[in-house]
DNA sequence: CACTATAGTTAAGATAAACTAAAGTATTAG
DNA sequence: CTAATACTTTAGTTTATCTTAACTATAGTG
C-alpha cells in the first residue's frame, strides 16, 4: 500500500482558516486573531500550498472561499474543535481536575479519619477519577512500590523505605480493651490477646507498648480488620488493643481497661520518590494532610 | 469568555505519537516515519511541551507512554486520520475525480451526440458532482459568463464572447423537413416554416443557409425543442430545418425534403477564460471534444 | 480622469522551529 | 568490566513564520 504521505497542516493554519471563513474581510479575521494581515495572508497560503488544492480566488478586491473549500473548512473546525477540546483536558490535567489517583489506605483510615476528607475531595474533583483501595500497610505499600497505587496512607514503617517519602499525617492513639466480664487487673495478668498478624506494623507498635507496661503478649487469634477484633473481644475470645475509632464505634462499644494508651502508631502519607510531579496527587496528599 | 489559545500542534507531531506508540521502540519509530531518532525525540519532546501534560515516562531505557497519553493518543490517531481522508479528497480532487462540474449543453447534445460520454463519464468518475443543464446557447452563455456554469457545450456564437473561450466540437448538419402530404418543389415555393425563436443562434443558421438557396422564411411558430417542431411538422403547421438526430429519431421519422444540408451549425465546447484550471472541467472538456 | 481608501499580496529581515550528525547518559546483557 | 541498546543533548544548518514596509489592484468620489 502506497505511504501516502499526510500534509504537515498546524492547528494554526487551520485556525486561520476557520476565522477568514467567519470573518467578513481578512483584515477583521487577522485582527481577532491578533496577527497582520500579512501573517493571516502568508499562512493561508502555505495552508492552501500544502493541501495542495485551491481553495481561495480573488473576487474583486476581496478573496473569497471557492466551494471547494468547505471540505478543507469542515475538516479545519472539526480539528480545532478537538484540539480545543484535547487543550480543556489539559488544563485540568494540569490543575489535578482530572485524572486518576490510586489511593490506597488502611480501613481506620478510609472508614474514620479521612472518611469526609475523600468524600469532600471526589465532590470538589468530579472529574477526577479516584479510586480507593483499602488494605493493611505492608500491601499498601508494596502496591505503591510497584506502581499499582499512586498514593498511601498507613502506618509509619519501621526504617526508611527506598525510592518512596512519607509524611507524617496524624498519631492514633492504641488502647487496651478486655471482654466486659473480665475484671481488669495489673497489667501481668492481661491476656491473652486478639490483634493484628504477624508481619502487621500496628502489631509492633502494641507489642511495643506492651512490653513497656510488663504485659504478657499471648495471642490467640489474630485479624487485620479491628472491626472483627472488636466482635471477638466482645465475645470473650480475649482482650485487644485497638484505636479508639474502630473499638468504641457502633452500637455497643468497648470501654477502655486503662484510660492512657498502650502505644501510639504514627500514620503517614506515603508516594514514590521518583515520580514527577502530578498535581491530582499533590492535591489529594495536601488535603489528606491537612484535613 | 475567556480566548483559549490553542497549542499549535502539527500533523506531524501528532504522527509521531501514533508511530511512537505503535513501534516497539522509538528507533522502530522514527526508522519507520523515515526521520532520525533524534529528530522524533525532539518534535515528542515538543508535543509534549505544547499540550503541557506529561506524555512520556523513563522506564528502564525505555521510554514509554504515560497512562495520560491516552486521551492525547486518542487525539492524534483521530487528526491523523481525519487528514489522511482530506488528503485523499484533495488528490482525487487534483485529479478531477471529485469536486463538481456544471455542464450546460443543448439538448442534441445532451440527448444525442455526447449522451453516451456524458454517461461514461459520470461512471467513470463517480465521485465527480456532475450536474447537467440543457437550455438553449444563449442562455447557456450567460450562465457561464455569470458563473453558474463551468462547461457549455453549444451553437458558436457569433463573435468572440470576451471572457469565454471555445474550441470546435463537432459540425452538425440541418436538413429541410416537410409535412408528408406535401410535394417538395423548389426552394423558391417552400415554407411555412416552424423554427427557433428569434435570437437563436441555430436559427441564424438557418436563415442564412435558406436564404442562400433563395428560399423565403416565413415563420408561423416557434420552439426551442427540436422534438416540438418535428411534431408540428407532423402535425402539418409547417416546414422545418433541424438536425437529423431530433428530426429523424422516433417511431415516425420526418424525411428530408433534399438530401443535402440546407447549412451546417457548428458546436463547441466554452469555458471561461480567467478560470483557475480546474481538472474535473479539464477531464470533462477533453472528453466532449475527442468523443 | 485623477485621487484616495480599501483589500490583500509580496519582499526583506529577524526570530523561532526542526532537522541531521555527533557526542553524551543511562540501562541492560554477557 | 565491557559492549550494546535506547534515548537525549548539543551544535550547526535549513526551513518556517512573523513583522514592517512597499506594492498591486479594485472601488468609490469628485
Amino acid at each position: 500500500m502506497a505511504q501516502l504521505t499526510l500534509p504537515n497542516l498546524t492547528v494554526q493554519q487551520l485556525e486561520y482558516l476557520v476565522a477568514a471563513a467567519e470573518g467578513p474581510t481578512r483584515a477583521v479575521a487577522a485582527a481577532s486573531l491578533g496577527v497582520t494581515p500579512s501573517a493571516l495572508s502568508q499562512g493561508l497560503a502555505e495552508l492552501e500550498r500544502r493541501v495542495g488544492v485551491q481553495i481561495f480566488e480573488r473576487q474583486g478586491r476581496q478573496t473569497r472561499l471557492r466551494p471547494q473549500a468547505n471540505e478543507v473548512l469542515t475538516h479545519a473546525r472539526r480539528v480545532v474543535a478537538e484540539t480545543r477540546d484535547l487543550a480543556r483536558w489539559a488544563g485540568m490535567q494540569r490543575t489535578g481536575q482530572a485524572g486518576m489517583v490510586r489511593l490506597g489506605t488502611i480501613d481506620a483510615v478510609a472508614v474514620h479519619h479521612r472518611a469526609e476528607a475523600i468524600r469532600e475531595h471526589r465532590r470538589a474533583t468530579p472529574g477526577l477519577d479516584l479510586r480507593l483501595t483499602v488494605a493493611p500497610s505492608g500491601a499498601l505499600l508494596d502496591s505503591l512500590l510497584v506502581g499499582d497505587l499512586d498514593l498511601v496512607v498507613c502506618v509509619e514503617p519501621a526504617g526508611l523505605v527506598d525510592g518512596l517519602v512519607t509524611s507524617p499525617c496524624l498519631e492514633e492513639p492504641l488502647y487496651a480493651y478486655a471482654p466486659s466480664d473480665v475484671h481488669a487487673g495489673i497489667p501481668a495478668q492481661w491476656g491473652p490477646w486478639v490483634t493484628y498478624p504477624e508481619g502487621s506494623h500496628t502489631r509492633k507498635v502494641i507489642a511495643a507498648g506492651l512490653s513497656v507496661l510488663g504485659a504478657p503478649f499471648a495471642v490467640v487469634a489474630e485479624s487485620n480488620q479491628p472491626e472483627v477484633l472488636r466482635e471477638m473481644v466482645r465475645l470473650g475470645m480475649g482482650w485487644a488493643v485497638l484505636p479508639a475509632a474502630g473499638a468504641e464505634a457502633g452500637t455497643e462499644p468497648l470501654t477502655r481497661v486503662r484510660s492512657r494508651p498502650v502505644g501510639v502508631r504514627r500514620l503517614v502519607v506515603a508516594r514514590r520518590a521518583e515520580v514527577v510531579t502530578d498535581v491530582a496527587v499533590d492535591n489529594l496528599a495536601s488535603v489528606l494532610l491537612g484535613g
